[in-house]
DNA sequence: CTCCAGGGTTTGC
DNA sequence: GCAAACCATGGA
């Protein structure tokens, strides 16, 4: 099915921009995302015009809340004009989207990624993935659906560790057994103010303030909240000279934190 | 081999 | 309250 997208959207920056571990790239230049059971093969075929491997039914009911298209990125890219650094930021990021990913996924995916790099995220979550996963076959290639909790409350110590979690065991472990025996816990959540659901997330062990962040970001699209980690801290050092800029921007703070970050990323030498 | 990674918790003052 | 120490492991 043909489908047609006219506000930012590239799909390359998208899957570079460290929100998502699991996205795959084909060599035809597909793109494979996937949310809970659902998989998406999307492919940009020119200009405004996308390929999408499903029907429009589960396109309008997944993938437009999935890829944010109630916003409208352009405008809040004009809007962030006085600041010049942003503006720039925003400008080689332009394209970029901030995805609404399962709560569940993001709390086991950003416990897993503290001190450690994207490619080793990825690695590592693969893995888990197929140690646990739901076993999925499209007609493309057989995937892994990320656990669901039960999955990984269940699964041996052992061969969880094998799947390079390191000292993150516990908190694992530990996240996994809360959310088992409370199945609405992160559900619940979505009833709170941005605060207190801070501060709910934080009282799972392993989840500090930028993990909780991206959470609340990627996955309850708080767009206020910014997450600053050892990137957006070298940033906020020499170029906001050692304060943070990101309160100043409202309820867009957290768009505005992923196009510096994606900046950051795609620019280390100058940091 | 060394260094560091989308940090958080624990410990010591 | 705040710094500093400590944490396991893979990728570069």
């Amino acid at each position: 099915m043909i489908i047609t997208i006219t506000d930012d959207f590239d799909l390359k920056k998208i899957a570079d921009s460290g929100q998502t571990f699991r996205c795959r790239i084909f060599d035809d230049g597909t793109y494979r995302f996937i949310t809970r059971e659902y998989i998406l093969y999307i492919k940009k075929i020119e200009n405004t015009q996308y390929e999408i491997s499903c029907s429009l039914e589960e396109w309008e009911k997944v993938w437009m809340s999935y890829f944010d298209f109630d916003r409208d990125y352009a405008k809040i890219r004009r809007d962030f004009q006085d600041d010049l650094f942003l503006t720039m930021a925003a400008d080689v990021g332009e394209g970029i989207r901030i995805l609404r990913q399962d709560a569940w996924e993001m709390l086991i995916s950003f416990i897993i990624s503290q001190r450690k790099s994207i490619p080793a995220i990825k690695s590592c979550i693969e893995k888990i993935c197929t140690l646990c996963g739901n076993k999925i076959q499209t007609e493309r290639e057989e995937v892994f659906a990320f656990p669901i909790p039960a999955a990984l409350y269940k699964a041996d110590t052992d061969k969880l560790a094998a799947c390079g979690l390191g000292y993150r065991l516990p908190y694992i472990q530990n996240a996994a057994t809360r959310i088992y025996e409370e199945p609405t816990f992160l559900q619940d959540a979505e009833e709170l103010d941005d605060s207190n659901l801070l501060e709910r997330l934080k009282l799972i062990k392993g989840v500090g303030d930028k993990v909780a962040n991206c959470i609340m970001l990627f996955a309850y699209k708080r767009t206020s909240s910014a997450p600053v980690d050892t990137w957006i801290n070298k940033v906020i050092q020499q170029k906001y000279d050692g304060i943070n800029p990101f309160p100043n921007w409202g309820d867009v703070a957290g768009i505005a934190q992923q196009y510096i970050f994606y900046y950051s990323l795609t620019h280390k030498d100058e940091f």
